[in-house]
DNA sequence: GTGGTTATGTGAATTCGTTTACAATCAAAG
DNA sequence: CTTTGATTGTAAACGAATTCACATAACCAC
């Protein structure tokens, strides 16, 4: 896929489809243009921040006028791939990835969570909010006829390595590890960590040692 | 609260309870002393970088030793704070809500969500994992009384920044936000933002981008 | 048209974070 | 006690990200 575009910071990366849902909200409420200050002011970005991030796909708006709301919504849902959907394995279906698969945030985008998978067979066999629940078993033959390449793992901890490496054999090419375990994976192999507990740990941190905030973290 | 020590730099700050949950099994598991090598192997963080943040708070090692595990515990629990319990509420008990209350990572922390908000009159009143769900209507009168400063926030984001304005008021110091909505907060408060469907989304991106990876992301 | 106003795009400065590389130091072994 | 080997702590280099600040260009009102 698109490989021969200029090389994106990272950081400008994360914040890319931030941008985008708030292109789309403005889009829906009939907006037709946005400066780089509205849009500040909406994702708390800072604006320079938000205008050298458009610069890094060229000259998206108008000196003396800002963007176009259209213009900009198209540019986005090109850039982020949202014309194809993404399907998604959720691997663990207990108390998180439960309210992932129940949890409509993942239909609005172009990502759909299409299977998951766990080892409890009371489980197995159910569909959850339309998704169908296989056993761990299944999950070789599942990954490889769908071509699966994301998914999200919520099992425990202990298992978790394990669980990466099967995916990984199934040619998974991205995980979102909600588990507390650093997984490792060939380089090839994408993983985004969020760890629950950690995160909220470190807020306890930052309001006990850095009183007055700014900035830090999505 | 402690004011005094020299500031942290935030990256070296969220690391601090990825380095504590690891040093506490090293401890479980009776090794004495660690290196920053064996450290980075098992946090996935480079050892150099591990080494300058513990340098921040001084020299917690001795030089062709490594670290003694004990001491580390004991320092990292001081500065974490892990003696003193934080409690910490619920707001909106949805499914990811009820997927928090029932999880035990909170219970392996110093954190303890010790109280659940919800405006449905079936879910108020009743108990969940032992935790209380009690009417949004009562929240100024338990936080206050409870003392309570951390929330953790799982509403839907219509309503997101509503409820937002409510806590601070009832003097909230951090918040955990789950919701879309960037929340507008005044300095004193602390919010991080966790946001599902743009992690997973970035997650695609960098896939889609960076084929061969690498770092990026707690 | 013309002039005034606005807001972009970006070079330069700055801040923040990571990594290299090594002198200093300690433990352990003989 | 001395030597060897290991590992820290940090200065310096590097790299990534943010922010400043402003020349430039486009819009808009008249």
């Amino acid at each position: 896929m698109s490989q021969n575009e200029p090389k994106i910071p990272q950081a400008t990366a994360k914040r890319l489809p931030l941008y985008y849902r708030f292109i789309q909200s403005l889009h829906a409420s009939g907006k037709q243009r946005v400066s780089s200050a509205e849009l500040s002011e909406a994702v708390k970005v800072d604006s320079a921040t938000i205008r050298r991030d458009f610069s890094y796909f060229g000259a998206l708006g108008k000196k003396g006028y800002g963007y176009n709301v259209q213009y900009l919504l198209d540019f986005f849902r090109k850039t982020l791939n949202q014309d194809e959907i993404t399907n998604v394995a959720l691997v663990g279906v207990g108390h998180l990835g439960t309210a992932f698969v129940n949890y409509n945030f993942l239909k609005n985008n172009n990502t759909h969570i299409v299977v998951g998978f766990d080892a409890d067979e009371t489980k197995v066999g159910t569909t959850m909010s339309g998704v169908p629940i296989h056993h761990v078993d299944e999950m070789e033959q599942i990954m490889k006829q769908n071509k699966i390449d994301v998914a999200i793992l919520t099992v425990p901890s202990a298992i978790a390595q394990t669980v990466a490496d099967d995916l990984v054999r199934y040619g998974v090419k991205g995980i979102l590890n909600f588990t507390p375990a650093r997984l490792t994976v060939p380089d090839m192999v994408r993983v985004h960590h969020i760890d629950l507990s950690i995160e909220l740990q470190s807020l306890i941190y930052f309001m006990q040692h850095y009183p007055t905030a700014e900035g830090v973290h999505q």
